[in-house]
Order: structure tokens, then C-alpha cells, then sequence
DNA sequence: TAATATCTTTGACTTAAGTCAACCAGATGA
DNA sequence: TCATCTGGTTGACTTAAGTCAAAGATATTA
């Protein structure tokens, strides 16, 4: 029983990003310090400042990473689910989290304990190397972020995220949100309010047709023209 | 003389923060694959969407780290100065660089090649937990830019880099501006004439005193307040 | 299912910060 | 040393997007 439940997380694990095409070894070995946790729907998992000692991989549900400015203002940084990793940073860094998470679904975590897993990637450096990819992909998300935060505005923005969901979701011209209005209005940095308006600028000037949720893209030159240059 | 320039070489990498703490060994095997180029001011180091063949220490000098949009606004993400490493993300990512680099400053940078560096990294576990931890905090530094360009207005950005700047310089309230009021904008995320009027304000309204790039701080909790809620 | 809470949209208004333009002061260089 | 740049400041104006408020639409859950 025991047996047939790591032999699942070893599994797991090395079909996770983080770990692809590690040996079968070093996976029973990282099944070893990992340990599942369950968080309820809009549960803190940890909070900004809060001492790093370890972090997280998303088995099941869905996690939000986010700041909040003193007057309550919420900035979302990441949506993460199944198989992504966060809260690596103060593993490295030596640090506190630099930001909030909070279960956005009920989730089951794997969680990995910091001084066993430097322990791990101190004896194996294709663990670390993977680790740098993931983190050097991830410092390239944040350089777009910052890109279009302080470069574009916010129909810019919008089209962007609409054009990437297009791809992610491969169903030609037609996509769904994945997010909440609010949530969405919050992780391209403005509020449900901008976002609304922007939406049906889009939808009136051509760009696309909305039915809930649901998007067509009716002119993505338009669209693609938009997310380029950021402003109409 | 081979041996000479080699040897310098090697104790220069080792005081870098990337490499401190390594083995002489490690060292050498470093400078066996760095290549010292030089960059006169205002010279291109690279572009967005360049291959990365390796990345680069700053050995002497300053280089900036920025995007442009499409109408020719410009957004400084770093600017990096003696021992410190840039260019990473693309190595372990595999993709090309997400930024353009430019020398501020007639400079001589360390380059290691992409192949074998890390052949190096693969065999050497602790310097890739040097890498990871510097990567991390490379992280930590964007998370903070991310906060202050969507939860926070130009004055409460400001306010904090003179903050920061005063504790860098530790010279008590007294401070110098290290960048031009120009590259200090866009580092802020903003325009020069933004920038220049918020400084007359925050002169104007007691919390600072301006003698061209000397600033002393007359209100330093009050400036603290101010780049802690992001606005007056 | 009713009741409560949360999300979404729309309108009127405000405001931070960008644009454009003019001007001055140093710095650079022929 | 004069002429040209580049950098910094100031003023008038514009504008994107935030605030506040109200109402309707969906979800949640008791």
C-alpha cells in the first residue's frame, strides 16, 4: 500500500516539468522528502514575509500568487495548476516568500522541504539544471510582464492574454476565459471595471464577439496589431 | 604571461558572487571557457531575440538591460555594474535573450560560452546552487519592480529608490543620484518630466532637498510612508 | 428554494501622468 | 570658440484608467 502509493508519486513526478527524464533513482529519492498536503478553497498556503521552508508543486486544483498594496489593491503574478512548481525562490535566495498564495480550488500539493531538496540537487545536477531552466523561463515571463505593465496599456494587454489563450487552447478562432473577470482584471494589473469597458471596446470596434466566458476572435490581425503596439 | 593573465582571471571570477565560495579548481576550469571582450559606450551587447550563445560579467563598467516599444518608449529592467552577471536566461531556458543589453560605459565584460558552461554546471553541483540562488533573486527583484509599476504611483516609486539608494551609499540622508535623471525615469517606469516634477515635489513638500544629483532627506519617515502606500 | 454573497456591467466623475512645445544649461566636438 | 547635442525643467493640454455608485446577474450555501 505504502509501496503503491509512492510508486504513484514517483510516477507523478517525473511526468512534472521539474523532474522530466530524471532517473527513476532520483525520483524514488525526491518522493522520499516529499510530502501531500490539502488545501481548502481560499486557503493561504503562505503569506508575504512568511519564512520559506520549502516549496510547492500543484498535484491537484489551482493557485494564485499575488501581492497586495497597503490600501488592498491585489496584483496577481501567477495562476498556477497541475504540475508547476512555486515558492522556489526563497529556497535559493535564502529568503521569506516574496509574495502571497492562496488555493483559488481545493488542491492537493506536493511539498518538498528545503534543506533535503538542496541536499538532492547538491548530488545531482541534472535536478539542477532543470531547476535553472524553470527559473530562468520563469524570469522570462516576468520580463514580459514588466514589459506590458510599463509599455503597453491596458487593450493592449487584454489582447495579448486573449491572443495567448487562443494558442494555449488550440481551438482555432474560439477561446475561454480560464479566469474570473475579477481574477483576469487583477493579473493583467487593472480592475474588473477597465476590464469590462475594454472587452466590450474590443467586441464594438470589431475585434471579437463575446458571449460570456466564451471569445471569438473575429479579426486577429487586429488583435495581434493591438497587443503588439498597445494601444489603439 | 599566459599564466599571469589566467590566474588574475581566476581570482577575479572567485570574488564574483556567481562563483564565491568555489574551488581554485572550479575556477580555473571557468576561466579555461571565459573570453574577455570589451564594449565601448553606447555599444549593443545584444538584442531581443538574439540567440544566447552564453551570458556575461560585467568586469568594468555599467550596462543596461531594457525593452522598447514599438513607438520607441523605452523600459530599463537593470542596470549592472562590476561582478555582476546578466544574460543568463537564455542559457538554461534555451531561447533567445527577451532583452536588449547595451554598454552605458566603455566596458569589459567576462563572456562564457552557453555548451560549455554548462557542461561545467552538470558537473559541478555547487556552482549550480550558486546559479540557482542568483536567479532567485534576480525573481525577488522582479516581484518588487511588478509591485511598484501596478501598485504603486511614480512618487511612491521614487521614494523608494531614494531609499534604497541612501542605504546602498550608507552616508546617512545625504544621497547622490547614480544615473542620469533620464535613465532614472525609465529605470522608475516613467518620462523625465514625470520624474522631474515629482522631485520638485517632494522637495516642495518637505521631504527631500535637491542640489542637482546630491539629495539629502529631510523627511525620512515621511518618505518611507510614502513608498510604502505608493502615494501622497 | 430562498437568501446571501459575489461577480459583472454601466454611467458620471476625477486624477495621475503622459504629450507637446519652449527654453535653458552643460557637455561634446569640429 | 563657436556650434551642436543631449539633458533637464516648466507650462498648457490631453487622455487612459481609476473611483464611486447603482443595478442586474450569477453563484453559493443554509
Amino acid at each position: 500500500m505504502v509501496d503503491n502509493k509512492d510508486k504513484s508519486l514517483v510516477e507523478w513526478l517525473g511526468e512534472t516539468s521539474l523532474f522530466t527524464g530524471m532517473a527513476e533513482q532520483h525520483l524514488r529519492d525526491l518522493s522520499g522528502i516529499a510530502m501531500v498536503v490539502s488545501y481548502k478553497k481560499r486557503a493561504t498556503i503562505f503569506s508575504e514575509g512568511d519564512k520559506g521552508n520549502g516549496f510547492y508543486l500543484v498535484k491537484e486544483g489551482k493557485v494564485k500568487i499575488f501581492m497586495i498594496s497597503p490600501d488592498g489593491k491585489e496584483q496577481i503574478l501567477h495562476i498556477f495548476g497541475p504540475g508547476e512548481p512555486f515558492g522556489e525562490v526563497p529556497v535559493f535566495a535564502g529568503e521569506s516568500f516574496p509574495a502571497h498564495a492562496v488555493a483559488l480550488a481545493d488542491s492537493r500539493l506536493v511539498f518538498l522541504p528545503r534543506e533535503d531538496f538542496i541536499a538532492l540537487v547538491a548530488a545531482n545536477p541534472a535536478l539542477a539544471l532543470n531547476l535553472l531552466a524553470a527559473l530562468s523561463k520563469r524570469l522570462r515571463q516576468f520580463t514580459k510582464m514588466i514589459d506590458a505593465l510599463s509599455l503597453k496599456e491596458v487593450p493592449g494587454r487584454l489582447a495579448a492574454h486573449l491572443l495567448f489563450l487562443s494558442e494555449k487552447q488550440s481551438a482555432g478562432d474560439h477561446l475561454k476565459l480560464e479566469l474570473s473577470k475579477t481574477l483576469l482584471a487583477s493579473l493583467l494589473g487593472t480592475i474588473p471595471e477597465t476590464l469590462s469597458r475594454m472587452l466590450s471596446k474590443l467586441q464594438r470596434e470589431g475585434f471579437i464577439t463575446i458571449e460570456g466566458a466564451s471569445i471569438s476572435i473575429v479579426d486577429r490581425e487586429g488583435l495581434a496589431d493591438l497587443a503588439e503596439i498597445g494601444k489603439f
